[in-house]
RNA sequence: GCGCCUCUAGCUCAACGGCAGAGCAACGGACUCUUAAUCCGCAGGUUUCGGGUUCGAAUCCCGAGGGGCGCACCA
C-alpha cells in the first residue's frame, strides 16, 4: 500500500463530502448539538399569536424604521437566511405567506443565539418579538426568542428556481407545495372554488350526500371501470365511474334536491386532460328540466370563478384568452353541425349518408355505429375544437344518451346539453329519463353493443329500473367536471397540475 | 397500445467524441438593514441502470427503467 490511498481515504471522510448523505448528516449533527444544549428539536406545541397574513393585514402601509411596540409570536418554515454578522435576516413562511425576521445580536436571547446558529433552510421555527419595519420599510419581527419546532433533515430545492422536474413535483407534492408558490396558487384556487360550489349548492337547498364508490356494477356513464374483489362477500366490485344512478334513486326516495362531489374512477388513458381518478359534481333536482340544469351550471361556474380568482377573464396556457361573462349562448347541436358540414343531419338519416359526411371530414367510425353516434363523433372532432368561450350545445341523439329523456318533438333526440369551453367538455346535463320501460329498452340496446364487444356500453341495472318503477319525478340532472374547471380557472394545461397526488407508476426501488 | 423527446452534484442548468463545470444550497471566514444580500475560501459526481463501438463515451449505438409530449380511447 502506498501513501496515496491513505490520503484519498482521509479525503473521503463522510463528514467532508457534500453529497446528499452528507448534507443530511450535517443537519442530524446540528440536531444532536441542539439536544446537547438541552433544546428539544421536536417540541409538542407552540402558541402563536398571529399569522403572517394577519400581521401584513394589520400593519400594512407603515413607514420605514417604525417600532410598533406590539409583540407577536409567529410560526412557520424557514425559507431564506441572509446573514450580516451580528444581524441576520430570516424569511419565515406560513400558510398565509411570508414575513421577515430580523435577529439582532443586541436583542436576541441567549437561547435564540444557539438556535440561530444551528438552523437550516427548511426548519420549522417559532419566533417572538416586536413588530417593526426595517430601514428599507419591510414589515419584520425584531426577534427576541427563536424556537425550533421541527428539524428538516433534507435540503430544500433551489430557492429561486424551485422544483421544476414534473416527476418529482407530482410524486413529492409536499416539496412542490413548499417550494413553488405557483403550485400553491393553483391548489388555493381549487379549494376556494370547491368551497364556493358547496356554498352555492347549500344556498339553493341541495342536500350533500354520499353514495357508494365500491359498486357491484358501475353505471351512470359510458366508461371502462376498475375492478376489485370484496373478501367479506366474496364478490367482484367495480369502482364507480359516476354517481348518477344512486343519486336518482335518492330522488325517488324523496330527496328532491341532492348533490355529491364525487371521486370517479375510469380505467382509461392518462393524458393532459384525463386522469384515472377525477372529481365531478353531480346534482339532481326534482321537477326541473335540462333548461334548469343549464341555469344551475352557469351559476356554479360563475360562483366558482368569483370566489377563486375574482375575475371572468382568463388566459389558459400561454395565449388562450377565455371570457366567462354570461349569459352563455345555447345552441342546438343539429343546427351547428349543419353550419359546419353544409347539410342537415339527423339521427334518423340512413347511416350511409352520415358516414359519407364523416368520410368527408376524416372522422373515423365503427361499422356498428348509427347516424346518432356518427353525429356525436362529428361534434366531438370538428365542432368542439372550434369553441373558446362558454357555450351550451343542446340536443343530443338518443343513441349516445342512454339515461336522458327523449325530446317531446323528436323521439330520436334527447333534452340534453353539454357545456363546452376552450375546446373541452366541462359539464353534461339532461332531463332525466324516468319511464321504466323505456329505460329498460335503452339498457337492452346497450347490452347488445356490449355483446358485440363494446367495453364501455352501459350495463343493465335492474335495481335502478326497480327504483324507476316506484316513480322518479321529472328531474333535471347535471354533472360538472371539477378538475377541468380548476384547470380553466387556474389557467393550466395539465390535469395533473390540479390533482394533489396524481396517479404515477410506483417509484423504482433504489 | 404506437411514435417522438428527455434523464449530468441536494436543486436549477452547462459541457454534445478529448481533464465533468457554473449558480443556488452546504462547509470555513468577514459583515447591524438585507431581501436571488455581498465578499474571500473550501468542498461536493457510479453523468438513471446494463451492455456495445472507440486509443478515448455524459456525448455515438443497442437494451432496460423513470418522466414528458403527440396520436388513438375517454370527460
Amino acid at each position: 500500500m502506498s501513501k496515496k490511498p491513505v490520503d484519498q481515504e482521509s479525503q473521503s471522510d463522510p463528514d467532508d463530502l457534500r453529497t446528499f448523505e452528507a448534507l443530511s448528516a450535517d443537519r442530524r449533527k446540528k440536531r444532536t448539538v441542539l439536544e446537547d444544549h438541552g433544546i428539544n428539536p421536536y417540541p409538542s406545541r407552540y402558541d402563536r399569536t398571529a399569522t403572517t397574513g394577519e400581521l401584513h393585514g394589520r400593519f400594512e402601509g407603515l413607514e420605514a424604521d417604525v417600532f410598533t411596540g406590539e409583540n407577536a409570536r409567529i410560526a412557520g418554515r424557514l425559507i431564506s437566511i441572509r446573514g450580516h454578522g451580528k444581524l441576520v435576516f430570516l424569511t419565515l413562511q406560513d400558510h398565509a405567506g411570508t414575513i421577515q425576521l430580523l435577529v439582532q445580536e443586541s436583542k436576541r436571547s441567549a437561547n435564540a443565539a444557539i438556535v440561530l446558529d444551528l438552523l437550516d433552510l427548511g426548519d420549522w421555527i417559532g419566533a417572538e418579538g416586536e413588530v417593526i419595519t426595517s430601514r428599507r420599510g419591510e414589515l419584520s419581527l425584531d426577534v427576541v426568542e427563536l424556537t425550533l419546532l421541527s428539524k428538516s433533515l433534507r435540503p430544500l430545492p433551489d430557492k429561486w428556481h424551485g422544483l421544476v422536474e414534473t416527476d418529482t413535483r407530482y410524486r413529492q407534492r409536499e416539496v412542490d407545495l413548499l417550494a413553488n408558490p405557483e403550485s400553491r396558487r393553483v391548489f388555493d384556487i381549487r379549494f376556494k372554488a370547491i368551497a364556493a360550489l358547496r356554498a352555492l349548492m347549500n344556498q339553493q337547498n341541495f342536500i350533500e350526500v354520499e353514495t357508494p364508490i365500491l359498486q357491484p356494477q358501475a353505471g351512470g356513464a359510458l366508461a371502462r371501470p376498475f375492478f376489485t374483489h370484496g373478501n367479506a362477500l366474496d364478490i367482484e366490485l367495480s369502482l364507480r365511474i359516476a354517481p348518477e344512478l344512486y343519486l336518482k334513486r335518492l330522488v325517488v326516495g324523496g330527496y328532491e334536491r341532492v348533490f355529491e362531489i364525487a371521486r370517479n374512477f375510469r380505467n382509461e388513458g392518462i393524458d393532459t386532460r384525463h386522469s384515472p381518478e377525477f372529481t365531478s359534481l353531480e346534482a339532481y333536482s326534482a321537477f326541473g328540466d335540462f333548461n334548469d340544469g343549464m341555469d344551475l351550471v352557469e351559476g356554479m361556474v360563475l360562483a366558482a370563478a368569483e370566489a377563486s380568482i375574482d375575475s371572468l377573464e382568463i388566459t389558459v396556457g400561454q395565449d388562450r384568452p377565455i371570457n366567462l361573462a354570461g349569459p352563455w349562448p345555447r345552441r342546438k347541436l343539429l343546427d351547428w353541425i349543419e353550419e359546419l358540414v353544409g347539410q342537415r343531419l339527423h339521427p334518423s338519416d340512413p347511416v350511409e349518408n352520415t358516414r359519407k359526411v364523416c368520410d368527408q371530414f376524416d372522422v373515423p367510425y365503427l361499422p356498428e355505429w348509427g347516424s346518432g353516434k356518427l353525429i356525436f363523433e362529428l361534434y366531438d372532432t370538428i365542432l368542439l375544437s372550434t369553441i373558446t368561450d362558454p357555450v351550451f350545445v343542446c340536443g343530443f341523439p338518443v343513441e349516445v344518451s342512454p339515461l336522458a329523456r327523449q325530446s317531446n318533438d323528436d323521439p330520436t333526440m334527447t333534452d340534453r346539453f353539454e357545456l363546452c369551453i376552450d375546446a373541452k367538455e366541462f359539464a353534461n346535463g339532461y332531463s332525466e329519463l324516468n319511464i321504466p320501460e323505456e329505460q329498460q329498452e335503452r339498457f337492452n340496446t346497450e347490452a347488445e353493443s356490449a355483446k358485440r364487444g363494446d367495453a364501455e356500453a352501459h350495463p343493465v341495472d335492474a335495481a335502478y329500473i326497480r327504483a324507476l318503477e316506484y316513480g322518479l319525478p321529472p328531474t333535471s340532472g347535471i354533472g360538472l367536471g371539477i378538475d377541468r374547471l380548476i384547470m380553466l380557472l387556474a389557467g393550466v394545461d395539465a390535469i395533473r397540475d390540479v390533482i394533489l397526488f396524481p396517479m404515477m407508476r410506483p417509484e423504482a426501488p433504489h
